[in-house]
DNA sequence: TTGTGTTATGTTATAATATAACATAAATGA
DNA sequence: TCATTTATGTTATATTATAACATAACACAA
């Protein structure tokens, strides 16, 4: 089982570069505008493993010469994270950059509550990798979210029913 | 795999008055205040298998002759949520009644993105219940959220520290 | 190149969710 | 009874997020 990165002492320069460059070649690929604010907001979010809320991203936007009002980073937050550059947590309403963008895979996160870093679990499935993943990092999960979304039968019915 | 009564036509009568009997005799195990704003909250969130958010449940409130200020419903649910007769909805931020309090398990949902029914899968595991729980309910999995909070390797080194 | 539709931004205002802070009351237990 | 803790009452405000409408930039055909 692999040590993820956030949690250990690694080339950090090499995950910003990393992440920026496939968001490049992917909005490249797929003629997606990878316009100034969203990857300002990209690579703000990739200064650390940590999760970042919306006002604090709009607060470091503001120097750098953006215009500071909350739909600007509400929208290159949509941008990024319909595309999955960025993950939300929704359990801290707060944002993370994704490290496994060229991997198809169902994020699933360790995050301290301490110092709100965040992990990435790099699995595949939604599975219980996280646990193993948080056994080789030495990390205590003391309580987790699993939600899914999606469309129960009967409102399936309805919409079918709708639609004739 | 069972079916999930959330839905299902079921006995919901039968919920509403099981969760309650559960939650009066666990508090009352516990030696704990199962006061009439608590007990209110829980009936409102049993009404229906559906997640309420914190002003909806308010608004509830008032008619039924309880003060009306975000802090009535946020400390009745922040009670209701510690011992686990209630559970919050990340994504939603909105909360729904536990209808497993008896059973030690893992909180994961199936969230209609229509009409906002959740369902909790009974499963004890943090596992993949859930894929099961949604196929043989014929629920349509869109979007997963599986979030493991706690502490990483390094606060807990400089907790630790500090105690030193 | 001008017009036309589309996508992205700018801007103001406000909605929705949640907590801080301090006061009072009720229950608990020497 | 008095002190202590626990629960409520109350006001104000913080935090997170979106609605609504205006303008600009861009894409691309006529
Ligand atoms: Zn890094
Ligand atoms: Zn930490
Ligand atoms: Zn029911
Ligand atoms: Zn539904």
């Amino acid at each position: 089982m692999t040590k993820v990165m956030s949690f250990n002492p690694h080339d950090h320069e090499a995950c910003t570069a990393s992440a920026l460059e496939k968001a490049d070649a992917y909005c490249q690929k797929h003629a997606l505008k990878f316009t100034p604010v969203r990857r300002q907001v990209l690579e703000i979010l990739c200064s650390d493993h940590k999760a970042l809320g919306a006002y604090e991203i709009l607060k470091r936007l503001g120097p750098l010469g953006f215009k500071s009002q909350p739909p600007v980073v509400y929208r290159a937050l949509e941008f990024l994270v319909a595309h999955r550059f960025v993950h939300k947590i929704e359990k801290l309403n707060a944002y993370v950059a994704c490290m496994h963008h060229d991997t198809s895979h169902v994020p699933a996160f360790l995050i301290c509550r301490n110092c709100e870093t965040v992990a990435e679990a790099p699995n595949k499935e939604p599975s219980d990798l996280v646990a193993q993943i948080a056994k080789t990092n030495a990390f205590t999960v003391e309580k987790t979210v699993y939600e899914a979304e999606g469309l129960c039968v009967n409102c399936k019915e309805d919409m079918a029913d709708d639609a004739r």
